[in-house]
DNA sequence: CTTCCTCCTCAAATCGATTCGACAGGCTCG
DNA sequence: CGAGCCTGTCGAATCGATTTGAGGAGGAAG
């Protein structure tokens, strides 16, 4: 019955009382208010927009920076009307590389977290499919929204920052560089070979200020056990370092870790910085020197391609500005 | 055309030749695959599962706990080629009760993953929509399959342990009591009103062991920043207890990062004591003591009763066993 | 050669809400 | 008093895939 549906959405011109007497009639016979997917259907749209999470959500959800950004986006979304469909990525290699949800899954538009490489199966399979994107932290695609921050420029600050402290012997502990995840000092051939554009661009923002590292450090995973890992690896080797800079707060506060441990004096032996400006506040009583991003802003600015993209639109990247907070955790150079 | 379907699922009778020629026009006709919103009106069902999250979910991603069991849950579901929709509790008493996903969003299975309490407005408005539900860490009740743990049980067991070190002036951190998130000592009236059932069964736990705590420290969250503040407030005090158990490892770990800060030595003057069995590295090299419990096999606990509501059937409650973990942060008694 | 059977193809009904268009009734204004 | 308008109600078409059942073509057996 369409008036029925009058009743129920409310929108059209219907009678208060042919209203309440419908309303009656059908809590009379049980109906318990208009089925969703009859509506979907009609309107085209489900209302759903599916996010692709990085890999596991174990991992991904470790990390506060994805869980901040998601934060944002769900917030920004509900405000939409919209709903979080959650996408795990590719698990591991011995997986299907497209989750099932990636190809039959209703949904408006899709987000890509992690920032899809270019022949990237699941960006692949989405166009495909026709659905409209939005890519975090990925690179340019032409017909695909995107969202980013200042990396570079960032890393770059950082790196300056401690220039002017007098440190010339640099390390830097990265993100992952494929999904290979491999683990340790990386080899000039190996850094030609990122895949994952974050990562290129963060070590690129070193190059910028001037500065060849004394090793590249890879890590499997932005994670404090990985950090630290690396930490004790780049402090207990020769040839130590007087400054790490790290590619996340998470992977830096596992150096800051590794240090005490070894009995090193953060800063007056080796200074640490990060990139994110999380809030860590096990760490105390050390704050981080750390490149501060907007994460809940990321999550809004996501928000607001998606409704651009539905409204028909063709957004235009987005990228949010860093800033550089000064910590206890970088200071002079050691004499 | 029927003949079409049949291409695109591959299951019915079909020829070959037919296939290919059907998949070949409609490549020529931009055609990109059968629309999931037809399927699911006809076939009545959505292949969603909407989980409603704590509050914010920024608070709740922040707790690996509900992290792992998420992730535990969505790799059960995945299995079933069923997705998750992320719906946010309510965040704060300023906003309406219920989200509007709630009411109008496609699902088939409703998962309340903070154990909706009696009289809870979502769980009220999922019941009106004739949803299928399943509550974690709830409380008992009709039409409903809820999951659970040995919460009470596991707790009596830690509180042993301490007695058995000779410890007699315990105090406990607690989880939050309701949704107005008060901080701080607890009276007796406050704790008669607890809503939140796992407060109340894991402080029955203590009970149960023969201990009247000397303080019950009420937290707004299970977060290290909070349970760093209620071990100053208790260690700071006068009347000191000698050992302290929280209601779970995020709010233990605050309160020996407490007691390190405030130069007492952990378990030489106090003894501390966590629930979940949770892996924290930056806690090195204290490992704590804690009840574990089974987290990802808790999400999938949850998403066998959601298969079993999906079959017809009615799940019964499920109880996942935990057990005592030994660490470092427990010894006898200071003398 | 006829009949029957099997395998495939296709037309039509169905899921449930939305929405356009038509119509009826009451009202106002000329 | 009649024409036109406005409000409220209802019938019918529509969204897109699934699914049932009928029918046709081809092969095999009698």
């Amino acid at each position: 019955m369409s008036t029925a549906s009058l009743a129920f959405s409310g929108a059209g011109p219907i009678a208060g009382t042919t209203r309440e007497r419908v309303l009656a009639a059908a809590t009379e016979l049980g109906y318990s208010g208009p089925n969703p997917l009859g509506r979907q259907l009609r309107q085209g749209r489900s209302g759903i927009v599916g996010v692709v999470v990085g890999d596991a959500l174990r991992r991904s959800f470790r990390d506060p920076v994805s869980v901040q950004v998601l934060d944002g986006l769900v917030g920004a979304l509900g405000e939409l009307g919209l709903g979080v469909l959650l996408i795990p990525g590719s698990n591991d290699p011995s997986e299907p590389p497209v989750d099932p949800l990636v190809l039959s899954a209703a949904m408006d538009v899709a987000v890509l977290m992690w920032g899809g490489t270019l022949h990237d199966p699941v960006l692949d399979a989405l166009r495909r499919r026709n659905t409209p994107l939005v890519v975090v932290e990925g690179q340019q695609l032409d017909g695909v929204a995107a969202v980013g921050i200042e990396d570079r420029s960032g890393t770059t600050l950082a790196v300056r920052h401690l220039l002017e402290l007098g440190h010339t012997r640099i390390a830097v502990v990265t993100l992952p560089f494929d999904r290979t995840r491999g683990e340790g000092p990386a080899t000039d051939e190996r850094i030609d070979g990122i895949v994952y554009e974050v990562t290129r661009r963060r070590l690129g923002g070193v190059t910028d200020a001037g500065v060849v590292p004394t090793v590249v450090y890879e890590t499997p995973a932005s994670l404090v056990e990985h950090g630290a890992a690396a930490g004790r690896a780049i402090l207990s080797g020769p040839d130590r370092p007087t400054a790490i800079v790290a590619q996340s707060d998470l992977l830096a506060s596992g150096v800051v870790l590794a240090a005490r441990e070894l009995g090193l004096s953060v800063p007056g032996d080796v200074s640490v910085a990060g990139f994110d400006g999380l809030d860590l506040p096990w760490l105390a009583p050390d704050v981080l020197t750390s490149v501060a991003q907007p994460l809940a802003e990321k999550g809004a600015a996501v928000g607001a391609q998606v409704a651009e993209l539905l409204a028909g639109g063709t957004p235009e990247r987005v990228v949010l500005p860093v800033a550089l907070r000064i910590g206890t955790t970088t200071g002079p150079v050691p004499v």
